[in-house]
RNA sequence: GCCUCAGUAGCUCAGCUGGUUAGAGCACUUGACUGUUAAUCAAGGGGUCCUAGGUUCGAAUCCUAGUUGAGGCGCCA
């Protein structure tokens, strides 16, 4: 069986050859002695035209197929250099290998986002969505490559957690009991844990675990939170890369996303450059211009400090003021990579707005802490370097309420061979919003789960 | 969670300062067409105008509530 795509790479050198093909239908112009049907087959992005005549046996049969159709086409490879398309299938046999419907909803013509969504069983075949989850794929890979390379050690961190200390965000609650078995003083000891347990809002804590032992360690998997966020840029459950690395500053630790995320968009313009011309074309015009500069360019590094001074000299009125002791509204996050055209790394947050395990700097009023920001989709990566220090740890717990009984073993890290330790967490799915050009995160993610969403 | 906007044919949308039987393009069905490219041309079928209530002689159109979706904000990745 040929594939549409080792066709397109070798046609020249096929004139006349036959070929056995499957796929679907995408497009159907029938006329009355002849018709054109322009071919899926999943392997590639483009589609293959299938000539068929009158002479086929079944020509009136075929003249009736439906878009969405699945076929089995044999054929001779015919190279036509004067036409649209530099070569096509011939049909010597055309089978019918599953019908579709005349209801069937996808058309050749423009969608919309929310109609398609509202179809996702049947979106991965129109073309946007054919491009954007193969980036999906491609991009999966290439973090896993990107850090095998390193030789960074991959870790499962788990899914199910006891701890619910990173204030991260609502969890989701997971147990097997009914309603009426909470117990009122004690609810979760007859669980199936004996106690309470979520879905996890990061792997970090386990992934510092690890990095005390292998150094380089990255994990890479879903999270869920139960937030009730209405935007285009928050799912309930996404994935998220998480490396961390022991004797690593954050200076350092930048210096690894920053590598990352040119090398993550490197991978994309090499191994799928069909995709990004279409979505270059249709979705984004300034998609791969800006995808281009990002190989070349530094990123921008500023301490929040900084950031502030410049929202405030930047000519323009914001709804929020910037606040040097606040966190940055994201009317300032776009001010920033506008002003910057590209992105942004902002660093020593004012210790209020993060979490407690970030390193509290030498003026005892920021931590260690830096976010990368880029255009359309907002905060890719949060990170920080880790707060080594065992004494002051322990005080920045107590000051956000963070149990210390709940995370012994967090604490214990600290005790036993401390390293000063960075690491971050990389948004996957905002990280192909960003490749791809599309803007809303539920259009990135095959079934999307969202407030009041859990089709399919 | 807050604010704003929207819901009319399978899809995309027009109609909305109240007034006969609710329209277009695409899709679908039938027919025409000897190279189409979201083919074209002709005809046909297709409607709980989101739901409930209200105002009115009369509501797709105005009002109220609900519901669903979208966008923005907050939270974050």
């Amino acid at each position: 069986m040929a594939t549409v795509k080792a066709i397109f790479n070798e046609y020249e050198s096929m004139d006349g050859k036959q070929v056995s093909l499957s796929g679907w239908v995408r497009n159907h112009r029938p006329q009355k002695a002849f018709g054109f049907i322009n071919l899926n087959d999943g392997s590639f992005f483009e589609t293959i035209q299938v000539v068929y005549e009158e002479a086929l046996e079944n020509f009136e049969t075929i003249k009736k197929i439906n878009i969405g159709s699945a076929l089995n086409i044999t054929g001779k490879v015919v190279l036509t250099p004067n036409r649209n398309q530099p070569f096509e299938i011939k049909a010597e046999a055309v089978e019918i290998e599953g019908e579709s419907n005349e209801d069937y909803p996808m058309q050749p013509k423009r969608h919309s986002r929310e109609f398609l969504r509202k179809n996702a069983h049947l979106r991965p075949r129109t073309n946007l969505f054919t491009a954007v989850f193969r980036v999906r794929s491609i991009l999966t890979h290439a973090i896993h490559t990107f850090f095998e390379e390193r030789d960074f050690v991959h870790l499962a961190s788990p899914i199910i957690t006891a701890s619910d200390a990173e204030g991260a965000g609502e969890m989701f609650k997971v147990t097997t009991l009914k309603p009426q078995d909470f117990k009122k003083d004690a609810p979760f000891q007859d669980d199936f844990f004996g106690k309470a347990t979520n879905l996890t809002v990061s792997g970090q804590l386990q992934a510092e675990i690890f990095a005390q032992a292998f150094r380089n360690v990255y994990t890479f998997g879903p999270t869920f939170r139960a937030e009730a966020s209405h935007t285009s840029t928050h799912a309930s459950e996404f994935w998220m890369v998480e490396p961390e690395m022991a004797f690593c500053d954050l200076a350092e630790d930048m210096d690894n996303a920053e590598a990352f995320v040119r090398f993550l968009v490197k991978r994309i313009l090499e191994k799928a450059p069909h995709e990004i011309d279409f979505l270059n074309k249709f979705v984004d015009k300034g998609l791969r211009a800006k995808l281009e500069k990002v190989i070349e360019a530094d990123f921008v590094r500023m301490t929040h400090a900084k950031a502030v001074a410049v929202l405030k000299d930047a000519n323009v009125t914001f709804e929020n003021t910037p606040d040097p002791l606040g966190d940055l509204a994201s009317e300032h996050e776009k001010y920033l990579v506008k002003h910057f055209d590209g992105p942004v790394f902002v660093t020593d947050w004012p210790k209020d707005t993060k979490a407690f395990y970030m390193r509290l700097n030498d003026d005892e009023k920021t931590v260690a802490a830096m976010d990368l920001i880029v255009p359309g989709s907002g905060e890719l990566i949060g990170g920080s370097q880790r707060e080594e220090r065992l004494d002051v740890l322990k005080k920045r717990m107590k000051e956000m309420n963070v149990s210390e009984d709940e995370l012994w073993w967090y604490l214990d890290l600290r005790k036993y061979g401390t390293t000063k330790h960075a690491g971050y967490g990389l948004g996957f799915d905002r990280m192909l919003m960003y490749v791809t050009g599309v803007a809303n995160i539920r259009d990135v993610i095959p079934f999307p789960r969202t407030p009041n969403n859990c089709e399919f």
